[in-house]
DNA sequence: GCCAACGTTGGC
DNA sequence: GCCAACGTTGGC
């Protein structure tokens, strides 16, 4: 089983969004970056994934998903309408790709960016890395328990 | 809103 | 294939 991160904008997408929405669960399309979109496609059935609230205040890992079944084509790169569209998109040749998340849990407590630096465990973790912009990336077994023990830590 | 960092595009 | 221009991301 593999680790990963994934990045939505809470105002777009939050983790209360997906608590809201059926089953739990929702696809996590948008993706429109070629590395990031070749994590989702490496993702599979069972794999978690820590939620991470980007552009918030503060930006926090607020949670956690679990991956259902494996990569599919995003559909929303062939829609004109949605802000997703990509011309080159067809249905033969889809591009993106999307995974179906189910939330997991959401954290007692939202774990902040600059926590997150503090801690000895997390030191060279791709999301605090600086200039670090994948949406989607992986995260090391280790550093996924570092951030769960975190979670259940009081303030 | 600012701006640094990064990815993509396109002229050559 | 180089690289400048541009658009986007995302912390602050």
């Amino acid at each position: 089983m593999n680790h990963w991160l994934v990045k939505s904008e809470p105002e777009t997408f939050s983790i209360d969004d997906l608590a809201r929405a059926p089953r739990r669960t929702t696809s996590w399309d948008g993706v429109r970056n070629y590395q990031a979109r070749n994590y989702l496609r490496a993702m599979a059935a069972g794999d978690r994934c820590l939620f991470y609230h980007s552009n918030a205040a503060p930006s926090a890992v607020v949670g956690i998903v679990e991956v259902v079944g494996t990569a599919r084509p995003d559909t929303t790169a062939l829609d004109p309408r949605s802000p997703g569209h990509d011309p080159r998109a067809t249905a033969a040749e889809p591009v993106w790709s999307t995974v179906d998340v189910r939330l997991v849990e959401i954290f007692p407590r939202g774990l902040p960016l600059d926590e997150l630096r503090g801690v000895a465990a997390l030191a060279g973790m791709e999301l605090l890395r600086k200039g670090s912009r994948l949406s989607v990336m992986p995260v090391s077994a280790a550093q996924f328990r570092a951030v769960v023990a975190l979670s259940r830590r009081k303030a």
